[in-house]
DNA sequence: TTCCTCAATCGAAGCGCTTCGACAAGCTTC
DNA sequence: GAAGCTTGTCGAAGCGCTTCGATTGAGGAA
């Protein structure tokens, strides 16, 4: 039951490296110089017993609780590996900076937020997938809890926020197809109902897209394989000299292949189409299709590190656009 | 920067219901009975104030810090929405028992399980993807800290298990197939890695496969299209009187559909395939296929309910196995 | 009435840590 | 060689909570 370290305090390491508790904190903390000999054999103490502070005592007397909360969106219409990497990535960078991380699920609220912000019991936060009116920026603005959003509401007036740059993926897109050599492209979009929900995600990728370079269209689409295929085949009618397409709808992927072998297109040859998503999904489908991915990982670690600085002090810019990178396979 | 609730302690509730700091902390806790009328007075104090206990404090002098961590694989083959289903399932539940959820990655391996016991910063853990033979299992072991293992180790013994039957679910699908009139099946499994990694859980599935009904045949199988694409040809080369084909196999799914039908064969009439895993992997190709999935929400559910039980000094089941549900479309 | 019981409440003692002020030595500096 | 700095260390206070007696007053038993 009682294995090495349980229950340990530093009394305990203070007692064997034979100083006081407060010198065993300094040594620990840095925050006072020691020297060197007393600090090995605080260390080689703290070593020996397998000592780790207490967190709660350490949050109630340092009010610094050495945990950031991360709020996921539970809606449906996320794609969740992306989700995924983002949560991993987001931990595996916090434990540089000796932090863990509370999940927490977008339906606790603006009424999690403040519970968390007033148990004390996260110094920070990221919340993810904002949404342009998204509830939890006013509660946030009003609790000054640090925080870092990942996406842009409407008002962002005094927030950190961090995105992928979707109106240069568009772009990326656009000139992608341009230099395969196609005069007519189009970018098939997620349903009508995202365009609605969150303008400012979807509609930054048709700017990008539409751009300043010849003829393209947007059309958005659901992701059932009947309205894909449907879709596909008006886009072509209507579009005789359609040979670029950039889809912007991981589920839909698979269908539009299918959809444009159904046309008698070849892709990869006569045609050429490009995806924004997840590396799986571009990969998954024959011929693997070039693709920007969002990158989660990068993301969460920029996310991360901005909350860390503004944590320490530290100032961190408004507003950060991730570069997107076109992988061509 | 202040706003309400903000360094509110529990003295300011005692101070405003004009009742003792211990007396709030009793109604709060219902752990001595407190008058109707004092305790109404203190809620609505509490109310007033948005009070929430500091967490610190509160694990400091209780003992008890209300979070429970949770240990995610981030190894590749694992699947990724699986995974995030099972998170904020877990994170679901939690709640409800007004716990939270610290997020932890399997990285951290046997010493971040030291490290949040010694510090005493979650109450209990939930181990996901247990592997057979598990490092951290021994120092789970050791450390005697509460916890629930998704997934068998080689030795449970002591250990509370919780994972989905996957015998029951290869049984299952032989059933489906069998039902449907076909004479000679087979199951698609992983790649060979998987198999070796973890008996348990491709083992298991084979096991129930082959049950005790007619031939089958269990191949393993790489998930890149090109193997694919071979390994079911030769699957159908070897048994001309295949008709039925499991696949536990995540990515390959596509791939397998495409292999079918170059070979001819029309899924859903003369030929049937069943899928285990993931929902959207057996929806999204056509034709639909029917799948027994991972239940990760109701695993995750069953994991943070054990885990509650045992933090209670309640006791639980050593090992549970969740019913696999075939859903046919 | 007196004594006892029990329910309701209070006060104080920590939980294990950080941090502030104090205090010895060992240095400079004039 | 006294006055002033540094440097390294200690002791004590206190963070906000829970919890363990102790205390009070009301009601019942004697």
């Amino acid at each position: 039951m009682a294995g090495p370290g349980r229950g340990t305090t530093i009394a305990d390491v203070a007692a064997r490296a034979g100083v006081a508790a407060s010198t065993v904190s300094y040594v620990l903390s840095g925050k006072r110089s020691i020297s060197p000999e007393t600090a090995d054999r605080v260390m080689q103490a703290v070593a020996d017993l397998g000592y780790h502070p207490h967190a709660g005592a350490r949050s109630l007397a340092s009010r610094r609780a050495g945990v950031i909360a991360m709020m996921l969106p539970l809606r449906d219409g996320m794609h969740l590996p992306v989700l995924m990497q983002f949560a991993s990535g987001a931990v595996t960078e916090a434990r540089r900076h000796d932090q863990d991380v509370l999940l927490m699920t977008a339906d606790e609220g603006p009424a999690g937020l403040a519970r968390v912000a007033a148990s004390a019991i996260v110094d920070g936060l990221i919340l993810m997938d904002v949404e342009v009116r998204d509830p939890r920026v006013e509660t946030l603005r009003r609790l000054g809890l640090p925080s870092v959003l990942i996406g842009f509401p409407a008002d962002a007036e005094g927030l950190t926020c961090v995105d992928l740059d979707f109106t240069a993926a568009g772009r990326a897109c656009a000139e992608y197809l341009r230099e395969r050599g196609c005069g007519d492209i189009a970018l098939l979009g997620a349903s009508e109902a995202v365009y609605a929900r969150r303008t400012g995600f979807a509609e930054r990728v048709r700017e990008g897209f539409l751009g300043r370079s010849g003829p393209a269209t947007v059309q958005p689409c659901p992701d059932d394989p009947v309205s894909v295929q449907r879709t596909v085949k008006e886009l072509l009618a209507a579009n005789p000299d359609l040979t670029g397409l950039a889809v912007h709808n991981e589920p839909a992927v698979g269908h539009v292949m299918h959809a444009l072998a159904d046309a008698g297109k070849l892709v990869g040859e006569d045609f050429h189409v490009v995806v924004i998503g997840p590396d799986e999904v571009a990969e998954r489908v024959h011929p693997q299709l070039p693709s920007v991915l969002v990158p989660a990982e990068t993301l969460a670690e920029t996310a991360v590190r901005h909350l860390m600085r503004k944590l320490d002090g530290l100032d961190v810019p408004d507003s950060t656009l991730i570069e997107p990178q076109l992988t061509i396979r």
